[in-house]
DNA sequence: CTTGACTCTATACCTTAGTATAGGGTGTAT
DNA sequence: ATACACCCTATACTAAGGTATAGAGTCAAG
């Protein structure tokens, strides 16, 4: 490789640094969801390292239940020039969405350490109150 | 339906008050995440109230980016009649697993909570930061 | 005792988010 | 100049989480 131009990564090292494979990173291309700053002439698709970041962030932002079609919808803002305000409604309207995400992680986060803490100081022979729980509840979370 | 055994809900209702339709519920039943409490001679499923709260719970943890797998993994500890230090590890690594989520969607919350104040206080020539950061960024999420 | 809304099983289909494979072209170190 | 790892497109397949449909039985109000 020595030197083409070096601020161009190959789809394979992108996809390698990312930790995702090489078809996915291609999927995400179909999805409009990471295009290749360039194609070299015969095709190969050269990317940018922020390619790289983009990559772990929508891995992360999936961890936490958000889709693909979330993620493009707010990326697709940019190509339709649309004003500022538009982008900051989205941006508030997910920013709201979060925060329920959190508040809602931590009620379930309490849930779980009041059943911990149930389960190792109950008396022997009472029934497990993890199970119990689980078994009837969840209104908790 | 005046007075069958009134503790007991047939499947519509339940889909209804938890707000998923009928075959979901069925589904669950497959997946071994919501077995009714009984059947009529006739095989018409019954459910206790708890099975509406079950079932709004299975959403909840969906949104979150849970699994099924992973719920009915949790609840079929019950079944195997394990010991109760078995289900506690299960409760710590999910607990541990939640405030994982958690963590992320603060620092994804953190980003977007500057976005859209960057985005406020920008002067009206500057490009839109938001769309700068969404299309480069995602490292502070 | 009929009728209409509901239930049953079984099977087929759908969407999302990929992964795999076939058949062929490319780039570069040696 | 050639080998070999890499890339291309296109298409097919997978798994999860449902949703829809067909064909038949059931419940209960009128």
């Amino acid at each position: 490789m020595s030197r083409q131009k070096r601020r161009f990564l190959k789809i394979g090292e992108v996809a390698k640094e990312a930790g995702v494979n090489v078809q996915t990173v291609r999927y995400y291309e179909r999805r409009e969801i990471l295009i290749p700053a360039e194609r070299m002439e015969s095709g190969y698709r050269l990317y940018t390292p922020d390619a790289v970041r983009k990559l772990r962030f929508v891995k992360n932002a999936q961890r936490l239940g958000f889709t693909l079609s979330e993620m493009s919808a707010l990326l697709k803002l940019r190509v339709s020039n649309s004003k500022c305000g538009a982008v900051l409604k989205k941006a508030e309207e997910k920013l709201r969405q979060v925060e329920d995400k959190i508040a809602v992680l931590n009620a379930l986060r309490r849930t779980l350490e009041r059943l911990v803490s149930d389960c190792r100081c109950r008396r022997k022979t009472d029934p497990c109150p993890v199970l119990r729980t689980l078994d009837t509840q969840g209104k908790g979370v």
